[in-house]
DNA sequence: GCGATGTATTACTTCTCGCTCATATAGTTC
DNA sequence: GAACTATATGAGCGAGAAGTAATACATCGC
């Protein structure tokens, strides 16, 4: 299967073949949309039900539903049916690593950015 | 400037401003697409001009001068004007540990699928 | 200045995707 | 089984983004 992308060190990185990097592509586009972000943040303090999900992220049911179901395809979240509802929970702990990663980069970005502008102004 | 998304252990995560939100959104979804992530990638043993990127990515000079634009206005490649040509590089290291981060968990998701294939089947 | 090369930009088309409304399905209670 | 609740799904609409072709802009060598 495909080669990795170990880049750990300084090392060459593999070449990535065109299937593995759709795969990467849309993970990265899964989480590149505000609503599923909500929904991801919301269960990130445990698994909550649809309809606690739709309180939580002010959408609605059918969208909420929607991108729910597209989390758990992707195996981001997990799925627990128990009577009438369904529970979704956090599968994929790289989320929480990647949410870290990527608000780390911001912040420095946004202090870079703002002590430009102080100097500059 | 809203809160920030810690969630290294099992502390409460605090509530995500919308503003911030969306910039995250919008950080993920520039990598959420092939072609930026074939530039990235090609950009990982070193800057590289945008003709050399052309080459290596197969895409058209223009479609490839869009991405590289919006990849850099967002701090994730830098820009360096030399002559005639313009080279563009790395500019935000989280870039290694975010593919890393999800080419890891890809594989580990695909080795349990094929698993539960193979004892299915 | 002129042609040539490298990069950016504009205008346009196409297509994906998120959203919503309505409806269907599943499960509970009586 | 009927009414009710929770979730999923189908169809259609609209916004936004990616791709392309043509052109503009910048910089070099002569």
């Amino acid at each position: 299967m495909a080669t990795s992308c170990k880049t750990g060190s300084r090392v060459a990185v593999r070449p990535l073949s065109e299937e593995a990097l759709e795969m990467v592509a849309r993970r990265f586009a899964l989480l590149g949309e505000p609503m599923r972000l909500r929904l991801l943040h919301a269960l990130f303090d445990g698994e909550k039900s649809v309809t606690a999900l739709v309180k939580a992220s002010g959408g609605t049911q059918a969208n909420v539903s929607r991108h729910l179901q597209a989390l758990a395809e992707a195996g981001l979240l997990g799925r627990r049916k128990q009577g009438l509802q369904v529970f979704y929970s956090i599968a994929d702990p790289t989320l929480f690593q990647l949410c870290e990663l990527v608000c780390g980069s911001l912040e420095e970005k946004l202090a870079r950015d703002s002590k430009a502008f102080a100097r500059t102004g």
